[in-house]
DNA sequence: ATTTTCAAT
C-alpha cells in the first residue's frame, strides 16, 4: 500500500462517535490517528510546531493498513524529513496500538533515533489480551509515553483536529470511562 | 458488565 496524505480535520460527529473513552465501544470499526509533529532544528532550540493531520486506517482490496502504519509510511516517505533535526511526534488515537503496530513503531524508533513519540489513546484495544498488553509494555520500555486521553487532550483535539466551525468544546461522554481505562493502563504498565 | 474493537455480515 502506498502512503496517502493525511486529512486536515475530521467532522464533529466522527469525533464524538470514535473518540469517547468507552469500555464497550461497539461499532467503532475504524481507528483515527490525530498527529502533531514538532521539530527542533538545533540542540539549543526548543521544539516548534512542524506538521499535523489525521490518518484513518485503510482497507485495500488485498491489504489492510492500520492508522499507525499509515502514519509511519507517510513519515518515512516524506522528503522534507531530515535526520539532522530532532522530532517529537504526538498521537491522539481512538484505539491503542495492536501488537503488530507496536512492533512496527519500535523498529521505526530504532531506525530514527532523532524521533520521540507520545501516544494518547481514547480507548485500549483488546486490553484483556496478553499480547496486546505486551505491545504496550514494550512501547513504554522503549521510552514512548503511553497515556489515556484526558480532558485537556480532548480539548486540544477539538481545537486542532475537528472541523468545529467555531462551536465550543463539549465533553459529552468523551471521558465516560476515562478513570477505568487509566486504571487498566496503569495495571498493564505497572 | 470479562467485553468484540483498525469489519464482516
Amino acid at each position: 500500500p502506498n502512503p496517502q496524505s493525511p486529512m486536515d480535520r475530521i467532522g464533529p460527529e466522527t469525533f464524538f462517535f470514535h473518540f469517547p473513552s468507552l469500555l464497550y465501544a461497539s461499532g467503532r470499526n475504524l481507528c483515527y490517528l490525530c498527529f502533531q509533529v514538532e521539530r527542533k532544528r538545533y540542540p539549543w532550540h526548543n521544539y516548534e510546531y512542524w506538521n499535523s493531520g489525521v490518518f484513518q486506517n485503510k482497507v485495500y482490496p488485498q491489504a489492510r493498513c492500520h492508522a499507525e502504519s499509515c502514519f509511519l509510511s507517510w513519515f518515512r516517505d516524506w522528503n522534507l524529513f531530515s535526520y539532522k533535526h530532532k522530532y517529537h511526534v504526538t498521537w491522539y488515537l481512538s484505539w491503542s496500538p495492536c501488537p503488530n503496530c507496536a512492533k512496527e513503531i519500535l523498529s521505526f524508533l530504532q531506525e530514527y533515533k532523532n524521533v520521540t513519540l507520545s501516544i494518547f489513546t481514547a480507548r485500549l484495544y483488546y486490553f484483556w489480551h496478553s499480547d496486546f498488553q505486551v505491545g504496550l509494555q514494550r512501547l513504554c520500555r522503549a521510552g514512548v509515553r503511553v497515556d489515556i486521553m484526558c480532558f485537556e487532550d480532548y480539548k486540544y483535539c477539538w481545537k486542532n483536529f475537528v472541523d468545529h466551525q467555531g462551536m465550543p468544546f463539549q465533553r459529552r461522554n468523551l471521558l465516560k470511562h476515562y478513570r477505568h481505562l487509566a486504571r487498566e493502563l496503569g495495571k498493564i504498565l505497572g
